[in-house]
DNA sequence: TATTTTCAGTTGCAATTTGAAACTTAATTT
DNA sequence: AAATTAAGTTTCAAATTGCAACTGAAAATA
């Protein structure tokens, strides 16, 4: 509820960035909407790091309120929102993608998961411009059938 | 001293990197040692946000125990040590980049520190590559006689 | 319609982490 | 020899985390 933690450090953007996000799983979040296309809480609640209800919870409404994502009633059933990511949200995928590919380097087992985009011959402010129109879209990196890899294949 | 949170949560490389990374300190170390060129314990209390020595001895010691730096005597001052980034930590340039990119964008008052960056008419890779060689010789970004704002001063 | 299940979130509580300040020990400076 | 500086450690209160049980509303089932 109440949010604390929104006084800023510094006036350093890095410092900045972490006091928003910096911590272990308000981009998970973010990765889960963008990626995997979830949208309500319990799909977050699947994802297998485990959050707990109540961090969920908190940062949800954080990343709410910072303006990350949004909230909106679902219209197939009224005891569900759905989330969804914001410009600003999406304004993210370069740091999920430097993340992504320093994790992938220094502990190859998670490498998998991301060959597709190390193999996909693309530009990548182009990659990323794909992704973010087709998650305004309502789509997602990996899934549904107009997910990004999707795209690319029908593309090659 | 005996370093907990160890266990990686999942195979998803951006998990991975935020099991290391995501608390709000941890890259500001590094950032602190690449940008600003501090190397002592005393010089990483100084800046701006203001670290507490119990959570820097701390972090200090899990970014040894990670391999993002390095720890040995301060050759003039035995009181002293030296801490400086390894190659991993220099990996962590395009994630120190990109947090910085996103802060400054939705916080434009943090701006200011790295306009030069932008200003910078440099291809991004040749741009971090002159940053960790600069680094690994000693050097910093913005600090020192050889700091890399001298340098592409110089190059003009 | 009545009952059961699902869903999102809250609450309570123990354990961990954080943060500030005082303290310790060794090395340097005066 | 005495005072100062430096890197950490310790102590303790406050905040955050994480887990499990709980709540209330809506949906599904019987």
């Amino acid at each position: 509820m109440h949010n604390s933690k929104l006084r800023r450090r510094s006036n350093c953007p890095i410092s900045f960035s972490l006091d928003l996000l910096g911590d272990s799983w308000s981009l998970l979040i973010i990765r889960d909407i963008i990626f995997a296309g979830k949208k309500t809480f319990g799909e977050f609640l699947t994802s297998d790091e485990g959050i707990a209800r109540n961090i969920l919870s908190n940062r949800l409404s954080r990343l709410e309120t910072i303006g990350l994502i949004n909230k909106s009633p679902h219209p197939d059933d009224r005891r569900k929102d759905l989330y969804e990511v914001t410009e600003a949200g999406l304004d993210l995928l370069p740091v999920l993608f430097e993340l992504s590919g320093w994790g992938a380097k220094h502990e190859p087992e998670t490498a998998d998961t991301l060959t597709w985009l190390t193999d996909v011959q693309m530009n990548k402010d182009s990659l990323i411009q794909l992704i973010r129109q087709t998650v305004i879209n309502g789509g997602s990196v990996f899934t549904g059938s107009e997910s990004v890899i999707n795209q690319l294949e029908r593309r090659q």
